[in-house]
DNA sequence: CTGAAAGCGCTAACAT
DNA sequence: ATGTTAGCGCTTTCAG
């Protein structure tokens, strides 16, 4: 049944030409002449010739294939930043091997491995909620393999990454709740250790004390954003005496659901409670009311990483000397968080 | 910079033993000893030694990869399948190139052709909204590349599908509408050429038919599904005299919005207007009021067809016997539907 | 149990 | 403008 692949030397032979110009011509080499070319072309499509990779890609030593390392896909966000990352990858004729952790530090490290040894000419990576350190990332560095981190980033000096102002997202978001006359204002977010939390919370924090409220540390609540997280960080804020006016949360997912279950406990939002979440995913329109949130460009996060990393494979820029690239983002307001 | 890569010559010499040994050794091939073994695993660790891929699929004519195409990444229900697929083809060592086509029959063949060329072991698919034919999926078939469809499926006699039964969804869902009072209930859907849309067509004729309910042309609404189509299809169900008393829309996105829609002008849900959507999607629960819907298994999908594909790669099966896996869904009733 | 050697299909010097 | 040839790293007969 299985039908014998037609290689160069087949049509090499069958014209009386050498293998090496055939080779030449399927790259279109000028160097070929125009009538042989065209001999060649015509051939290779009636004998249904298709190049392959494997040779080529051990003889060039390359595997034209990126990696894409992720905590999770069923994520809105994350799944923007891979149409961006993936439009931009094909244009340049890179594959893309997707792996994804669940959020766990050692199946990232078993990722990484995965995919070292896959031999990925270069990485866009973001990290798990507990990663710990970049030792897994090491021996990419070492082998000259770049790496590109974007949203959940470490700054490791080699690899560049592509982020928004989390602290002054964070900042915006909390002064739009004190502008609307907010002054217990809840936090919802996950691990500070990593970056877009503590950023986020950093702006939280700043922005209250430019404000002279208080911080009180019983309204932060740290968790993992999963439903059952965000059903209960909402029970709780309805419990508090006196009751928290105002809450940022670090997703609209888990703003959604908190909304949802505070709403069922009868508390009216914004007027009792106003929410702000983050990422401006579309089940921030689809919720009532509205979910006022910071807009945070997937699509285009993830284009820049892919042409950055493209960039230095080509030989363009080098990518260690970039050390991060700031996209733009802003508060977006709807009705979950507008009082007056 | 770039630093060498070890291989089985490099083991081979050091150890004084033949590359023949070390490549044995490496794949754990019993007819070495467990001294020599030991040596070669040891000094390859040491030496920082990772297998090359292409040398070996060079070798042995395969390159271990799967194709998913799909017409979209942008979907709860493709996402969960992928996450099926995914720790189904990872378990089993395959890797997976994602290609998909922005439902467009156009980018589809495209894909086909670039999967084809890529040497794919076999292919994971969904169809575009106006996928025609499957002549792009004839090479692989010919290769004796295996196929295996999902979701929006043609039959082919090649290639087996795993499906839902989308006539008896569209039934139950439609049903469901009747059995709460409805008698002027609208479809909004997309191409009747795609199974899926035309078998839940079919279920909602043949649910109408039996409850002695005349068919409605105006009531059933075609489109692309997207988010300015169901404001489109709210709009024009709102305006109808009389308006529809209930719906059956053929996904939760779609439903969300159009629900939305109505509501903003003035429509109650359920009370004037009962809805059912499909898919289960998580936005269903966080809309208001919650959404009846039908659950289709996504991950349950996934994960059959990338067994059904691996049992045949490993020559298990043959899939050219099985011309469809149907998988249970079922109607899930929440409180968009129910009148009484 | 181990070794020698051919060859997978392609590319890139190096000729001519 | 084209041909010759070596070799990328591995697997797999075939021999010992």
């Amino acid at each position: 049944m299985k039908v014998k692949e037609v290689t160069i030397y087949d049509i090499a032979d069958r014209l009386n030409i050498s293998s090496a110009t055939v080779s030449r011509a399927l790259k279109d080499d000028p160097v070929v002449s125009k009538k042989t070319k065209k001999k060649i072309f015509e051939l290779a499509e009636k004998m249904g010739y298709r190049p392959n990779r494997f040779a080529r890609d051990l003889r060039k030593g390359k595997t034209n294939t990126i990696g894409f390392m992720v905590p999770k896909l069923n994520s809105n966000f994350i799944n923007s930043v891979l149409s961006g990352v993936e439009s931009v990858t094909t244009e340049a004729g890179y594959d893309l091997i997707i792996a994804h952790s669940s959020e766990s530090y050692a199946k990232e490290v078993a990722n990484a491995s995965s995919l070292f040894y896959k031999r990925v000419d270069g990485l866009i990576a973001s990290l798990s909620f507990d990663t710990k350190d970049t030792a897994h990332f090491r021996p990419f560095i070492d082998k000259g393999v770049p790496v590109v981190f974007f949203d959940r980033v470490i700054v490791t000096g080699d690899s560049p990454t592509v982020i928004i102002d989390n602290y002054k997202s964070g900042y915006d978001a909390t002064q739009h709740l004190v502008e609307q006359g907010c002054r217990r204002i809840a936090h919802v977010t996950s691990s500070l250790t990593r970056n877009v939390y503590s950023e986020r919370y950093r702006g939280y924090r700043n922005a209250l004390k430019d404000n002279k409220i208080g911080f009180n540390e019983r309204l932060l609540i740290i968790n993992d954003l999963s439903e059952e997280a965000a059903i209960g960080a909402a029970q709780q804020v309805a419990k508090m005496k006196p009751m928290p006016d105002g809450a940022f949360i670090t997703n609209d997912f888990v703003a959604a659901i908190f909304m949802k279950t505070l709403k069922e406990l009868g508390v009216a939002i914004p007027k009792d409670l106003a929410v702000v979440g983050f990422n401006n995913d579309i089940i921030g329109r689809l919720v009532d009311p509205e979910l006022t949130t910071i807009n945070y460009p997937g699509r285009e996060i993830g284009e820049v990483a892919a042409k950055t990393l493209i960039d230095h494979l080509s030989g363009g820029s080098n990518v260690k000397k970039i050390q991060s690239i700031v996209l733009n983002s802003s508060l977006v307001i709807r009705k979950s968080s507008v009082k007056k």
